[in-house]
RNA sequence: CGCGGGGUGGAGCAGUCAGGCAGCUCGGCUGGCUCAUAACCAGCAGGUCGCCGGUUCGAAUCCGGCCCCCGCAA
């Protein structure tokens, strides 16, 4: 990148899959041309048993010497949102990057920085747009996924396409695994991509009309297992699930996940589990001390 | 002080309320048996009952304190 002084980035992300790339632009050595003006990350959550949870690209950011900002509410109708606009605009960012910052950019923001936000988004758009991407494609059985940077504008996902890059899903991905890999792939595309952004290599690329999909935030219910359904996709299920909120049962009373398991001539076999209260364990090891609880429950 | 479950041979559990010989299903080892699917039969080894203190003739169990693991909620 051949640049005359440092382009000016603020970052937007908050759970783990955005600490690389945090740590890419935030590296002298790998990023010597660009500087990190701000680190914006979700508030601290409260009372994980009793202790606090600060995001981890906060922790990152501390760890790097960056400043942070957590503003509860980033749109101009609102005290607290106006000012933070305006912290923004001071800082004269030249860019913003966004990886799963966890709320949408209003317009005020997306139209600070001279050369707009750029977007790592972990799926291959159009296709799931929206806030679980990687659930999405192991839940539907996709054979690939991958990485997209794109430039937002006002909409969920929908901007204009700089740089792409898939890999392959495996029988035995889980949610976790494909996390790490397009963890680390994101951050290396988004360089190339901001790179060729903005030498003038690369141009946006509006999105293509078809293959469109959409997905929501995954919550805790989507683990619920309906052992009515295909046991191919309870097996799907359990992989994309793993490990938030991670696919479970609770027939008996308490919740019981069920963290491994595989197709055996179309059955469900249980690998691994894990009851309430207890570690992981063998389903084995599970049945030996409670031979009255067999699972699945009520088999057909 | 957000709510809650748990720590008992190598694994998973019961026993704790009502103090009185350390128990169950597995695994391991030895021997036997079988065409045989998570084999079957006989036997053996293996435990400071998370830690510290207290009560008691006697504590896995009752009382006080501490450490560790996990579920919910996010």
């Amino acid at each position: 990148m051949a640049m005359s002084s440092p382009l000016k980035v603020i970052f937007f992300g908050t759970p783990e899959l955005a600490v690389p790339c945090l740590e890419v632009l935030a590296d002298p050595k790998q990023t010597p041309e660009i500087s990190v003006v701000a680190v914006v990350t979700q508030p601290d959550k409260i009372g994980n048993r009793g202790r606090q949870a600060p995001p981890p690209v906060k922790l990152a950011a501390q760890r790097l010497g960056l400043p942070v900002l957590q503003p509860h509410r980033i749109k101009a109708n609102n005290p607290e949102g106006s000012t933070f606009i305006d912290e923004v605009r001071s800082l004269r960012p030249d860019i913003a990057i966004v990886i799963a910052y966890g709320k949408i950019v209003p317009l005020e923001l997306l139209n600070i920085p001279q050369l707009g936000f750029l977007n790592v988004h972990v799926s291959l758009l159009p296709r799931w747009r929206g806030a679980s991407p990687i659930q999405a494609a192991l839940l539907a059985g996709d054979s690939e996924t991958g990485v997209t940077i794109m430039k937002m504008d006002e909409g969920m996902d929908t901007g204009p396409i700089l740089l792409q890059r898939a890999i392959n899903i495996d029988q035995a991905d889980t949610a976790a695994s494909i996390h790490d890999r397009l963890s680390s792939l994101g951050a290396a595309v988004m360089i190339e991509a901001l790179t060729g952004y903005v030498s003038g290599a690369l141009l946006p690329v509006t999105q293509p009309a078809n293959g469109i999909t959409s997905c929501g935030l995954i919550k805790k219910t989507n683990g619920l297992i309906d052992w009515s359904s295909d046991p191919a996709y309870i097996e799907r299920q359990i992989r994309a699930m793993h490990p938030w909120p991670g696919a479970f049962t609770d027939i008996y009373g308490e919740p019981i996940k069920i963290t491994e398991a595989h197709l055996e001539s179309g059955r469900l076999v249980i690998d691994k589990v894990k009851p309430a209260g207890k570690g992981e364990m063998e389903y084995r090891a599970y049945s030996n001390g409670n031979r009255d609880r067999p699972l699945p429950p009520n088999k057909a």
